[in-house]
Parts: structure tokens; sequence; C-alpha cells
DNA sequence: AAGTGGTCTAGACCACAGT
DNA sequence: CTGTGGTCTAGACCACTTT
């Protein structure tokens, strides 16, 4: 792996990137990395772009450093991605050097029942579009989502756009509807993962998963969104960072 | 207010507490700082410091910055709760009309093995304090924390300011021993409540729970807190509301 | 003493936004 | 075009840890 100045990409980047790699593949949790000076020197870059990728990976939560001894590889089931508050599972599993891929199940309009209307404040019966989706990392299934969508706002959503160009979900609400969200609120409970979602997630049945329901809002306050994931929990944790804001 | 060399720290940390003192009473939500030359010059210090004090400052959700505007003052009152208000157990159970309660059930000092010495960042064999409690609602157990301290920063930690007068640990970190959090990382999994536990917490063997850590931070990115919570999965869910800045 | 990460300087050029 | 933040270099000295 060598690191290019005529790629768009900047090199802290490429440097990271490579070394996540390495992290993945050649190391493992303790292994003490290269000193800062050395991968300056193996890569041709200044120490300053050397250590600019090691904070980036420092937040990530994959390295951990001691002043004086050295730079070390964390041990990631314990502390995956820190990552700011970036809930979308796509951009969490790239952080972590995991390869992610999206699986539309199904695809569906049908009119909603008491349950769902409910859950987004629409009338029973009104149209709603479910679309149940399969989560992998690395070939290894992760997490099974089901969202439910008012068909009103969301008329002409493409199956396409999602799986084969690969944006995510909130991109096309954006960008294609205009709807931007404002709020979403998130419930995490742990429970058993049905016996269904079991043999798509390849666990055993009655094991454990962590439960998801969201419901996002968008800026005039009207639901536009309720999800219910369900989680394989040896292989997704939840992260959140809590700042105090008070100076 | 001026930055001096011969303080015993560093220039871009009196920076940020500089701007962060400006913040709080000169300025409002989304109102433009300086450019970075421009506070360059005012403190006589280089670029380089002054995009480290920023770039700490946006981690800690201070400012944002704008490729080719500026750097903004950010809304404090975004994104998730902090903690001390609605992720307090105690506080969230009141607000759900419960009445909460919370037992000590161990309370101890020993020296750290290396799992919670790497864990708070210590030398082996430092001694931690371990407090182990139980916290109910309505007299239904619900969750059981163990929370590790180092010594150090805590000699003299009393229990019964904790259960008799019952105030919350963060408030005795930050009135009995000035430690004020700064971060504070949760991952939360999935996963069965031990044999153990699960006798404490009244609930089937092999239950699942919801199962939580924490890891926080002082002012000066000293660990002072790590905690295991194991909670009963029927008696508790973990709320947690995103705001969307920008727009 | 030697090696490590932590801080700091004084430059430089690039990419983006507004004129 | 100017001004902004983003990236990058080649040095320097400091603080900490181990030998």
């Amino acid at each position: 792996m060598t690191i290019k100045y005529d790629k768009k990409e900047p090199l802290y980047e490429q440097l990271m990137d490579t070394i996540k790699v390495k992290i993945k593949n050649d190391y493992k949790a303790d292994d003490k990395l290269p000193s800062e000076r050395e991968i300056m020197r193996k890569y041709s870059v200044s120490r300053n772009t050397v250590r600019q990728a090691l904070n980036e990976l420092e937040i990530l939560g994959l390295i951990y450093r001691q002043h004086g001894k050295g730079t070390f590889v964390a041990n990631a089931t314990d502390n995956p991605a820190t990552l700011g508050n970036e809930h979308s599972f796509t951009k969490q599993m790239i952080a972590l050097g995991r390869k992610p891929e999206t699986k539309i199940m199904e695809y569906s309009v049908r009119p909603a029942n008491k349950y769902f209307a409910n859950k987004l404040n629409i009338n029973e019966g009104d149209r709603i579009i479910k679309l149940k989706r399969l989560r992998s990392a690395d070939k290894v299934p992760v997490m099974i989502d089901r969202t439910y969508l008012p068909f009103s706002k969301f008329e002409g959503l493409s199956a396409v756009e999602l799986e084969v160009k690969h944006r995510s979900l909130y991109a096309v609400f954006a960008e294609d509807f205009g709807e931007e969200f404002r709020i979403a609120d998130e419930a995490l409970s742990a429970g058993r993962i049905s016996d269904k979602d079991a043999d798509v997630l390849q666990v055993a049945q009655g094991s454990p998963g962590l439960m998801l329901k969201r419901t996002t809002f968008n800026q005039q306050n009207e639901i536009i969104e309720f999800t219910l994931s369900s989680t394989r929990s040896d292989q997704y944790v939840y992260n959140i960072r809590y700042k105090n804001t008070k100076i």
C-alpha cells in the first residue's frame, strides 16, 4: 500500500485507511504500532500528517496512545466507534474498517393497520411503504431493519436508489423528497431475536439481540419514518458520546 | 485574556479556555468567530496551534466550521441529552412516575487487575474503588451497576453520601472532588444476564438484558469512571433524541 | 541516554465561498 | 479576486518511559 499525492483523497486519510487494514489483518489488541517517526519515514510524509491520521483513529477508538511508550491497537470489541453521533449503519461500519452491505428483502405498499397508523400518526387504511432490509458487514449478517413510511410523502421511492446506488435512506429523503429530519427518537432495549429473524441473522433461536425503535420527525414535526431494528448482539454495539456543554 | 508560554498549560488549551469564555459571554449560536489567521495574530501563536484549539472545541460540539465561510458558534442545546439530566437513572424513573431506589451492595478498595487498570488507564496494582449498586423502581429491581473509580482521585468517597443523602455520583464527583466530566462514552449491547445477577434482578436464568459500559473523562481528559451495567430488559428502555443541527 | 508521544513554529499550496 | 478553512512540510523542543 502506498500513499500518493495525485489522488483526490488527502494523505492522512489514505494513511488512516492503510493503518485500518493493518489493524484488521495483521495486528491484535494491545499490539504496538510503529512509532510516529517510523511511519513518517516509511510513507514519506511529515510527522504532522502521521499525527493527523493517528488522531482520527484515536477518536474512532481503534488505537490508544501512551506518552513515552507508544501507540497501541485498541480492543475492537470493547470500544468500537465513537463517531460523534453518527447513527448511519453504513458509515459506522466503514469507520470500523468493515465492509457494509445492505440487501432489500421486501419492498411493498399496503394499508396501515392500527399499530402502524398510530406510529406514523396517519389514518388506519392509509397506504404505507414497508421496507425490510438486511444489513451485513464483511458478509456477516448484523441487523434486520423494518422501515415503515407514509406513502403520501414518499410516493415513487425507488428501491433501486437504495440498493444499487448505495444511497442512504436519509440522503434520499432529503435530496429526492425534500424531507429533512429534525428530530429522531430512538428507544433501545434488549430482547430475544425472533425465530424467523434468527435464521436470517444466522444465530441460534432464542439468542439475545439489541432491539431499536426509531421515530423520525421532519421540519414540520410530522412523522416521516418508523423503524424497528433487530440486531445480533455479538456483532453490533451502539455507541453514544455525551458531551458536557457546561463551560 | 492573554496566552503565556511560562504556564504549565499548553498554549492551545489556554486558547481553548479563552475562546470558551467568549462563547459563553459574548457570542450566541451561529455567530461567526474571528478567522484562524486573525486569532493567530491576536494571540501571537501559530496557525497550527489555533487549529488545535478549534479542533478540540469542534469535537466538544461548541463550534462548527464551514469551508470557505468561517467558524461559527454551535447551538449548545444540540444532540443527545447531557448526562445528569435525562440520563440519570433516578431522574428518568421519576419522570416516568416511578419511585426510584438505590441500594449499595458492595463498597471496596482493591488493587486493579489488568482489565480494570487498562479501562481506567492506571497501572496494574494501583488501588481502585469498586461500587456495586442495585437500582430499583417501585420496589422492582431494574439494574445492577458496577462502578470502578481510581482511588487516587476519589480517596475518601463516602458510601453514606450516596445511599443516605441520595446524591448522584456525578454530583459527588463535581461538588466533593472537583471532577467535572467532559465526555462520557457509552456502549450499549444486548446479552444474557449472568446467573448471579439474574437472582438479584429476579428474572429467569439466561434472560436477555441491556448491557451498558460507560467511560467518563474529566476536563483534563483523564478517565474518572468506568461502569458496567446489567439491566432487566422488561423494565428498562434506553431513550435517545437526536436533533438535526444543520440546515 | 535513547526513544516515545505532545506541543509549537513559520512557512506553503489547495479547495471552497462570496465578491 | 479575496478570504476562508483544509492539508502538508521540515524542522524544533518538551515531557514521559524505559534502558
